[in-house]
DNA sequence: TAGGCCATCTGGTCCT
DNA sequence: AGGACCAGATGGCCTA
């Protein structure tokens, strides 16, 4: 048993585009599992040990009918043992004397002439295996890249160390409301031509920016020291900046002041709905 | 302990 | 055919 295309058999893969995290299924071979021969295919037991006895011809087609005929019925039940009995062989063929079969046929022919053959049922569904771990991988390592993208943008968005840190949903609205702010605050700058000391100043979650022509800050509402590198706004402070709707009282009215452009140069003629509320000047959409 | 968030797997769809 | 993208399912972890 140990002659064996059996012995190239496992689940593994070698993916050039494996993005190197942890649940990598990896190959010591530079094929993949899904080009490895077929076991089940025509199994033709070459004599391995020329210079030994061969065995008796009757016993050993008796042999090889039951062998195939106990692979062939664990396959047809799909059952795991199959690929125990895989794994077994490759263990076996790792620890076992190595020894050159003789290769009777030419059997894989490659380019041009290639010759293309059905595939067992077991080598359809190892190919299909294969292919799924690979999409696993390349889904796995999307998703590392969409993350990275997101903790860039955390790092360029008013945050506070001693804060929680922003969800994926809370840094695109944050950053989606923070973009809006500072664009309108640049607008208004230009309108308005401000002087060299004028500063326009956005409440943004619990911080304050402010801009000015003679340089830009980021302070807290109370006062500490605000940071754009790690950390995030409370999740608490975001929300209530930015997604009240209905509310009409004074309090509304103090949370709509501090949640706009606290210029002075616009009105207060608020315009709400459930998509977006507004002054004169700004409409801040929230999402 | 329930709920929120996240990572991962999975199958489907679309595109090249 | 294969890769990118997407959404649903699932299980783990954390927090109130």
């Amino acid at each position: 048993m140990t002659d064996c295309r059996l012995s190239n058999f496992d689940l593994s893969y070698d993916d050039s585009c494996d993005s190197g995290y942890d649940l990598s299924f990896k190959s010591e071979s530079t094929d993949y599992a899904e080009d490895k021969p077929d076991p089940f295919y025509e199994y033709d037991f070459p004599p391995m040990h020329p210079e030994k006895p061969q065995p008796n011809p009757e016993l050993f087609e008796k042999f090889n009918a039951a062998f195939h005929s106990s692979l062939n019925e664990l396959d047809r039940r799909g059952s795991d043992e199959i690929d125990i009995f895989y794994t077994l062989c490759n263990e076996e063929a790792k620890t076992s004397t190595p020894v050159k079969a003789q290769k009777t046929k030419k059997r894989y022919v490659t380019g041009r002439n290639r010759v293309s053959r059905c595939k067992s049922p077991s080598q359809i569904l190892r190919i299909k295996r294969v292919r799924r771990l690979k999409a696993n991988d390349r889904e796995r390592n999307r998703m590392h890249m969409l993350n990275e993208a997101l903790d860039r943008l955390r790092c360029v968005l008013p945050t506070f160390p001693e804060d929680t840190k922003l969800t994926k949903i809370e840094t695109l609205r944050f950053a989606h409301n923070y973009i809006f702010a500072l664009t309108q605050t640049l607008n208004d700058l230009d309108r308005y031509s401000a002087g060299p000391g004028d500063c326009v100043t956005v409440n943004v979650g619990n911080v304050i920016v402010s801009i000015s022509k003679n340089g830009n800050s980021i302070t807290a509402k109370n006062n500490s020291n605000a940071v754009v590198t790690s950390g995030s706004i409370t999740n608490a402070s975001f929300m209530q900046d930015y997604n009240y709707v209905t509310d009409k009282t004074d309090s509304y009215q103090q949370r709509q002041n501090d949640a706009v452009l606290s210029d002075s140069y616009g009105t207060t003629n608020f315009v709400n709905n459930n998509n977006y509320y507004c002054n004169s000047n700004v409409m801040y959409e929230y999402l």
